[in-house]
DNA sequence: ATCCAGGAACTGT
DNA sequence: ACAGTTCATGGA
């Protein structure tokens, strides 16, 4: 008989210039998200890694990130993934010296990057979820967007109970495609929006559409025509994607009005600012686009605590 | 009540 | 290419 020689929890060690608490904070911002849960000073999130149901309770322990499994530990396979998975959620990847470099010399970033310091575009690293989550909050506000996300979690999605509590996962976009409009009108969605998300789950479905075709690009532009040729996607929903779930920082969803709120906010401006307007604030930003607009999107939170 | 919301497709020019 | 219209309903 052996014994288990592997740890029960997975240290994930950052790179400079993160702060967990602040990640922590754009965690917490709806009190109507079902997809993760803060508890003190851990997140807790579910995970599916090929059928296996993997329970997480992230932590920040000693400088790493402390990954604990309080229903059973998983495989070393869905551990690998499960670690993957939290590399992407909080964009480890990038170096963020450049960007708070670019941040110190703008006159419109310098104070949010003091303030924000360490804070990592918190990502959707599924792109079912990513690209339902942006279709969802086409044309709507914050608030009706998270309810109606949340009905279709609780509708569709799997979950389990610890400890009392239901911890959720995004629904497949295998069953989404087998639903017909009726199905999401119930749930209140414009019969638009429930055309377009199952129409990309059955593109999804049938491998149409995959986060490996998109990785595979050679390029910005072409993920960005590609994604563009999807009913339901235009150039805000492409560029929220292409920022949030293939973590692109110089992705910029520059027509996203909660940008040009905050850009009014920052600026003390009487009116919100034009496209050309921001053309000319961003034009320091060249390769971060993605993570200015992230700390403007912050800034929003603030306003309303 | 009134305006607008973390847009996109469709229509007409 | 570009501007105007429609979708449709909740939140503040």
């Amino acid at each position: 008989m052996h014994s288990i020689d592997y740890k029960s929890y997975i240290e994930i060690f950052p790179p400079k210039e993160f702060n967990f608490e602040e990640c922590l904070v754009f965690l917490g911002r709806s009190d109507q998200e079902v997809l993760h849960q803060i508890r003190g000073e851990a997140v807790y999130k579910l995970l599916k890694v090929n059928g296996e149901l993997v329970l997480c309770k992230i932590g920040y322990v000693n400088n790493a990130i402390k990954v604990e499994f309080p229903i059973s530990i998983p495989s070393s396979y869905a551990r690998k993934m499960t670690g993957e998975y939290i590399w992407e959620w909080f964009d480890l990847s990038q170096n963020l010296g450049e960007f708070y470099r670019i941040a110190n010399n703008d006159e419109i970033l310098q104070s949010l990057a003091h303030k924000y310091f360490g804070l990592r575009i918190i990502g959707i690293p599924d792109l079912f979820e990513a690209l339902v989550w942006a279709i969802i909050g086409q044309q709507i506000n914050l608030t009706f967007a998270y309810t109606l996300k949340k009905r279709f979690i609780e509708q569709f999605g799997e979950f389990l109970i610890f400890e009392g509590q239901k911890f959720w996962l995004f629904p497949s976009f295998e069953k989404i495609a087998h639903l017909n409009v009726e199905d999401l009108k119930k749930l209140q969605f414009t019969t638009r929006k429930a055309e377009y998300i199952i129409d990309i789950a059955k593109s999804m479905a049938k491998g149409e559409l995959t986060k490996e075709l998109l990785v595979q690009k050679k390029d910005f532009q072409q993920i960005h025509s590609s994604l563009l040729q999807f009913r339901g996607i235009g150039a805000w929903t492409a560029d929220y994607v292409i920022m949030k779930c293939l973590q692109y920082p110089s992705a910029f969803p520059i027509s996203d009005v909660g940008l040009h709120n905050a850009l009014k906010n920052q600026l003390g401006l009487e009116r919100k600012p034009t496209i050309e307007e921001i053309k000319e604030y961003a034009a320091n930003w060249e390769g971060w686009q993605a993570y200015a607009t992230f700390y403007l999107w912050r800034s929003l939170y603030d306003n309303e605590l």
